[in-house]
DNA sequence: TCCATATATATAGCATGCTATCTATCATTG
DNA sequence: CAATGATAGATAGCATGCTATATATATGGA
């Protein structure tokens, strides 16, 4: 009993999280789009021509994650890479035309998914949900 | 202002289990554990000899997922898959001693990350956000 | 200037998770 | 009983995420 999987918070971190991804996927997916991806552009859409680590610091990933994600973002014709004027050791990274098109349509896709978990939560609980959410989020990065 | 990161659920689902996996991780890690493999554990300690069907059902993942969680379990002598008495499709996965004895000091390590994780958190608001993610789990789940 | 350190990115290797597909066995029904 | 469909598991291939490490460029101080 130690480790009831519907009382324990980790767990149903996991479970929540992987079904939003599920979610998220199935929805973006038209989109030629993957999660990770969308959330990359969702940065980048609200700042164009950041650098990788200005990305890694809004997303809170490793540095190794976010390479990775903009590689095949790159190879997905999303973003370029481009030199950074002042520091031969960065790019900034630049959203194609097509990448542009898609801010509409994906987040309207996201935000279906977003209403459709929240939806049996009344106004008040999905505010709270998400404040307790930020908290529990503030005092594992705290540690972690 | 559509996807504000700190106000998006499904952002906040990603990086709140992210950072609980990386809380895990390092708290089983010296006793030889990886997160899936430690809900997996979760589940057989519960109950042994149970199919991996059972299993994916038990841990909601997909059956490709369970199997080869299971492969790396075998490989680290947790588990054993003895065939099954009855239906020779199935195997039954059995504990090993050396994942008997982790049930304490690892339940233990979890329990702390969770810990922290609520830590911030009244006694009511923990009850409240598991009710919550409860309730937001179930909403995604019936959908996908 | 030159060296040491710090910083930005890349790469290797692995775990977890998914979809899609294959094989083997079981169960049903004609 | 044989064929058909259903079920249990394995495997291939990929995305996301991590740690650890390598490389290249900047920067600061002797």
């Amino acid at each position: 009993m130690a480790f009831d999987k519907t009382r324990s918070a980790g767990f149903l971190a996991n479970h929540m999280a992987r079904l939003f991804a599920k979610g998220l996927q199935q929805n973006i997916r038209p989109l030629g789009l993957a999660p990770a991806q969308f959330m990359t552009l969702v940065a980048l859409w609200e700042q164009d021509g950041l650098t990788q680590r200005e990305l890694v610091e809004r997303l809170d990933v490793e540095q190794a994650t976010m390479a990775n994600t903009l590689t095949r973002m790159e190879r997905d014709r999303l973003i370029e890479r481009r030199a950074h004027p002042g520091d031969g050791r960065s790019q900034s990274i630049h959203l194609t035309p097509k990448a542009v098109a898609l801010r509409e349509p994906a987040t309207a896709a996201a935000g279906r998914v977003n209403a459709e978990a929240l939806g049996g939560l009344t106004e008040e609980e999905r505010l709270l949900f998400v404040d307790l959410a930020r908290r529990v989020v503030a005092s594992l990065k705290q540690r972690y």
